[in-house]
RNA sequence: GCGAUAGUAGCUCAAUCGGCAGAGCGCCGCACUGUGGAUGCGGUGGUUGAGGGUUCAAGUCCCUUCUAUCGCC
């Protein structure tokens, strides 16, 4: 929970401009960053099995406060011995404090100064969640790091943004106040959504609070990239170096390049795995490709030539076509995999890239999606 | 062999009294950024089994024929 703890340091190794390549010690192991964090919401990254994202690279994976309260409930996970335990990922787990889905997910929302009242997308049950309540959640499920509850307005409407701030600074202190656990990192968001001055000024307010991490709320979500790029180089200017920065739920290849090269050094997104489910392919140097195409029905090459990971190492696209079309479970499978590997081992060779001082050499061959 | 019923998009089916031939699925493509294995959007698609007749007008009514299913000798 404090920065000086030697459980949660952060060291810088190397700069290239803006962008760090630096190390995280949390209680399950190091994160060497920049690094991607692949999406397991609901106590699984979906299609994949631990050893899988252990070959992939991953180190650190994102888990759902909302999620696991409603099913099968932090109680549980507790009583079976935490998430670590549950899933079987002995590596870092970082828990989203649910403040996202509440308002993202639930059947309807009612949110007031001290919490949120929701209805739950599974059953239409009744719940309140408070800064509190997901901290005595988070504690349960027992990440290394866990993130404040806040709040994500729409970017450009400003004065509920204006609300969103000062709410979300309000929820961060007691937050702060009601954790219990040393052995959880708590991150603290920074929102303000395209408005310049109230995002320096939440992020004044976050760094004040001193915690082991600052994390980036509100972005992707609508705004523009150049808005997204401001955004991150006002951040850069804000936040303080020793500690390290999470954007959250970003991104494309581009993204992260982009978002590297303006100083962030942890990233996580649903992206890769939703799209594998919904049939595309993400390349790293060539943008995307839907695989359910008709043209690669008798494509005997891999999804991308350059790619090391095992789906490409093995299969055809006419054979991850031919399981898309005969709605194979194996190919959520096959393409999570090659979508994770792609955006974990961008984060890995950026973060070479940086050590080694050719940041912007490998930078220049990344291309949109 | 006789009788009944049916035949419309790739599939399953709509189409009022005869009045512009449609939907769902499939197929083709697009989107997706702190995950509901979710969702949304766009597109392609027809000699209405075949042939003839009535009518201003036929998927619809009449005749012939083909096919399928069921029933009966």
């Amino acid at each position: 929970m404090h920065p000086n703890d030697p459980q949660f340091t952060f060291q810088v190794q190397a700069s290239a401009g803006r962008a760090r390549a630096g190390v995280f010690h949390t209680p399950h192991g190091v994160i060497e960053t920049p690094v991607f964090a692949p999406v397991g919401t609901a106590a699984t990254v979906k299609a994949l099995t631990p050893a899988q994202l252990e070959e992939i690279g991953a180190s650190l994976v994102l888990s759902n406060t909302y999620h696991l309260y409603l099913r099968p409930g932090d109680d549980l996970v507790a009583e079976m011995g935490g998430l670590h335990a549950f899933m079987q990922w002995e590596g870092p787990i970082l828990t989203d404090s649910g403040g996202f889905q509440v308002f993202s997910l639930a059947d309807t929302n009612h949110v007031d100064d001290d919490g949120v009242t929701f209805r739950s997308h599974i059953d239409g049950s009744t719940h309140r969640f408070t800064p509190e309540k997901s901290i005595a959640i988070q504690e349960n499920l027992g990440a290394d790091i866990i993130m404040a509850f806040d709040q994500c307005p729409e970017p450009y409407d400003r004065e509920s943004v204006v609300k969103a701030v000062e709410r979300t600074h309000r929820w961060l202190e007691r937050c702060l106040k009601a954790g219990t656990r040393k052995d959880q990192a708590l991150f603290g968001i920074v929102q303000g959504g395209v408005h310049p001055d109230l995002r320096e000024q939440s992020a004044a307010f976050v760094t004040s609070m001193d915690l082991p991490g600052v994390a980036i709320g509100g972005l992707a979500v609508g705004e523009t990239k150049a808005e997204m790029h401001a955004t991150l180089e006002l951040m850069d200017r804000c936040l303080p170096e020793d500690r390290p920065r999470y954007l959250m739920g970003v991104g494309t290849p581009l993204d992260l390049v982009n978002a590297i090269r303006r100083g962030i050094d942890i990233f996580d997104c649903v992206l890769p795995t939703r799209m594998a489910r919904n049939n595309s392919a993400l390349l790293r140097n060539g943008g995307r490709l839907n695989l359910k195409n008709a043209p690669f029905a008798r494509d005997p090459g891999p999804i991308d030539d350059s790619c090391g990971c095992y789906t490409c190492r093995t299969f055809s696209r006419a054979y991850l076509r031919h399981l898309i079309a005969a709605r194979e479970m194996l190919s959520a499978t096959l393409l999570s995999i090659h979508n994770l590997y792609t955006l974990v081992g961008l984060a890995r060779d950026l973060r070479q890239g940086i050590l080694e001082g050719r940041l912007e050499d490998l930078a220049a061959g990344i291309s949109a999606t």
